[in-house]
DNA sequence: TGGTAACATAACATCACGTTATGAAGCTTG
DNA sequence: CAAGCTTCATAACGTGATGTTATGTTACCA
């Protein structure tokens, strides 16, 4: 004997409401149909559900007792219905996240616990990589978005890039690097210290040697590459190195005190921090609502640091 | 969004056996039906429920929550089934049983803890009642089984009635009763103790009269009168008052040593103890297991009772 | 004893679900 | 790496349950 689930639901809803006619529009029906569903029922289980001939529809024992396992029916249905609407709504998924190292772990990783905390059944699977590579992983579906510094008019076809942060670096150090205490610094001044340079592979290698060459340093000692931001961060700071990070990056690590930039005004590159996503794969809301989020982030960082430089706040 | 809950159930299923096939005759249907159901509920979420161009269908995490639900709607779809199944076999649901108050104290109600230890989900509405009632009450349905001594002859049209024990009467007394002592006991010998009588609306007190007139008492003493087999027993126990009760009642109090009955044969009324129950009521399987159930019960009692005649064990 | 409210029945449309047959695409295996 | 097997998707079709509105019964209440 199975039993349709939507049988058991319908039963426990008449039970619950006091009443066929109740119970009916309870799960938005007409009263016949719910009185057929029922009626029919009662013919495939060989007895009677509802005691006949009273007005108030009474339920049977054997009736209440299939109406409990309804309303556990109901309650399942009803939870499924709220992990679905969860989906849609974007508070609920996987968002594959992919973006240059220093960017991800400087800026990004500080952003995740923040949007986490508003929707923590929003799973984020991060990892690392550089533009080709997360084009790459964009293309073949293995990524759904991608965080990197790009040439807005270098993006290719298939793909959707939102910039939210103007391309600017800097020339990094410790906190408490002694050429801060310099109240003008010349170029002269920061020839002879060691650099450290980014991976090959990154984007801010060939920013720093641009960078150098621009100021006139033809000739420098790299005492330190290939490490991430973590073990730079270290080195400067247990070391008079330097080195070349995006602006955004050495902001959002002077909060903790690990990083300073030097004032030294050095160019910037054709390319704008910004989210990347591949026109034909499928939008999911998880996805929607974290890139959302992460582009209001950026937003109100841009503003944070505007307001820091015009209060001439960079060197409070 | 409103989820069918038989879909839940079949994501369950396709992910608890590990593939669309497997799923699909799991749940005893074809596979292109369970093929098309996910692609119509895919396009209802909004989302794929299953990553495509995998043989082995894999599920989406979306489609393992939902599946967690599905596994709660098929457990409680599978125990509904039981309860139902449950009833069906009579094994689960009510009896409203009815009779006469002597032999339900006295016979029936030992055989109902039997019953129940059994099929513990079989409630069991005992009533007291005489034959006419106990015949209404079937009528109108608020009784399904009566048991009740009556001639066979004269049950109504409506009524089908299966005897189960001959009517049969003995003069009991007190397990103590100094009558039993005596080898043999005539007539004079009782004549002058006093008698309980049974409620006049009871059968039995139509044949206590009887019996009495036929074995030559015209004249005799009733010391109390209208109680229940119980202050029956009481009362014959704390004196020497005799009584007419039917034969297996006594036969089954001798167990506890609480009735005795004096070896004197009387006339047996025209009327065999039987089930009485309406031909026009539907045959609800509990009441058909209990009633089968009974009539077992009173086949091995009766085969008791034939066995300690033979054997003379009447007064071991 | 009406009148009202609740349930049952009738008649009909439709759509999801079941079927079989068949095609397409992964995975496996020599 | 191609053959072959397995697994899933698609097509075409019948049907039955479910929905609807309209209307009939019947229990309850005043």
């Amino acid at each position: 004997m199975k039993l349709d689930p939507r049988h058991l639901e319908l039963l426990s809803a008449i039970v619950d409401n006091g009443g066929l006619t109740e119970g009916a529009d309870a799960l938005g029906k007409a009263q016949p149909s719910v009185s057929r569903t029922v009626s029919m029922l009662e013919a495939r289980v060989g007895a009677p559900l509802f005691e006949k001939s009273r007005r108030p529809l009474v339920p049977t024992e054997l009736c209440l007792a299939l109406a409990v396992e309804g309303r556990k029916i109901l309650a399942a249905n009803k939870s499924a219905s709220t992990i679905v609407a969860s989906y849609q709504g974007g508070r609920r998924g996987v968002v594959r996240l992919g973006g240059t190292p220093v960017f991800m772990d400087g800026v990004i990783s500080a952003m995740i616990p923040q949007f986490q905390a508003s929707f923590p059944e929003v799973r984020i699977e991060q990892s690392y990589g550089y533009s080709n590579e997360l084009r790459d992983r964009l293309d073949n579906n293995t990524l759904d978005l991608a965080i990197c510094p790009l040439n807005p008019t270098t993006v290719g076809d298939g793909f959707e890039f939102v910039p939210v942060l103007q391309g600017r670096n800097v020339i990094a150090c410790g906190y408490a690097h002694r050429l801060l205490a310099k109240p003008s610094i010349r170029l002269s001044d920061i020839a002879n210290y060691p650099w450290i340079a980014p991976p090959t592979s990154s984007p801010l290698y060939q920013d720093m040697r641009q960078v150098l060459a621009d100021i006139g340093i033809r000739d420098f000692k790299v005492s330190f590459s290939g490490g991430s931001l973590t073990a730079t961060i270290n080195i400067l700071n247990n070391s008079d190195a330097l080195t070349v990070l995006p602006y955004s990056v050495v902001f959002m690590a002077r909060r903790q005190k690990t990083l300073a930039a030097l004032s030294i005004r050095i160019g910037h590159p054709e390319r704008s921090l910004g989210l990347l996503r591949s026109k034909a794969a499928p939008k999911r809301p998880s996805v929607e609502r974290f890139s959302r989020f992460v582009a209001n982030e950026f937003a109100s960082l841009s503003a944070t640091i505007t307001k820091h430089e015009q209060n001439n706040l960079w060197r409070d």
